[in-house]
DNA sequence: ATCGTTCATCGTAAATATACGATAAAGAAA
DNA sequence: TTTCTTTATCGTATATTTACGATGAACGAT
């Protein structure tokens, strides 16, 4: 056994994993490409362009603002929504360099027969 | 109710959703750091670098193999990882258009006083 | 043939995620 | 005020995820 078993994964893994876990659904997805494309979005609006219950959308909603990716301004009964653009460039710029990392590496392959 | 409600996703949306499942998790954040720093790598040794029983990385591998992120090579009574380096440079693709999609809008922020 | 190693799978427990109707809260409109 | 609209939250059902010990299958070595 050389290599001593690891105890714990890094803030950096924790971070990237968290951030994938808020996209990791077809709604969330969306939700960012909506709000990109309008700028800002009160919800009402968003919940008709998806495939969900006000109820769920609302729940998608919370996932994206509890990592910071949107946020939402309350105008009267209404909330506006929109990208948070810190957090967007930050996350872009990780997972930019988190694949770039991946890409680095000498590509030889295992032998192809897959399991 | 001038737009009417959507009944689904598009399969990009689907797709890059699910690639993003696969990844939201720090234990496979750092398998495919592990698998592109090494190019290949046999599962124990995956096993002993990460805080986690031999049966739970086994899930994660099965995992990433779902969305062929990486591929499996038997060798004797061991299996030899590595990358997939055709869906890496897919996805690499795929979220790059992505990000670059999102950070293109004008970035109006609503008006920042958060909920 | 038997044994040890390696790894996937099974069984299972606990936690988390997803979805929706119902309700509550907050403001606009009447 | 009363009512309507908008949205978050509650309650709840179901499904999925995560984790691990135990077992089984495949292979190399003895």
């Amino acid at each position: 056994m050389a290599t001593p078993k690891i105890e714990e994964f890094t803030n950096e893994e924790i971070f990237l994993a968290d951030i994938a876990k808020a996209l990791s659904h077809p709604a969330r997805i969306k939700i960012m490409k909506l709000l990109s494309e309008m700028n800002a979005c009160v919800c009402g609006e968003i919940v008709n362009l998806l495939p969900l219950a006000q109820a769920t959308v609302s729940q998608h909603l919370k996932e994206l603002k509890r990592v910071e990716l949107i946020q939402g301004d309350i105008d009267g009964p209404k909330v506006c929504y929109c990208v948070n653009v810190n957090t967007l460039q930050k996350i872009t710029k990780d997972f930019q360099n988190y694949f770039n990392n991946l890409n680095k590496g000498e590509k030889i392959s295992c032998k192809p027969k897959m399991k």
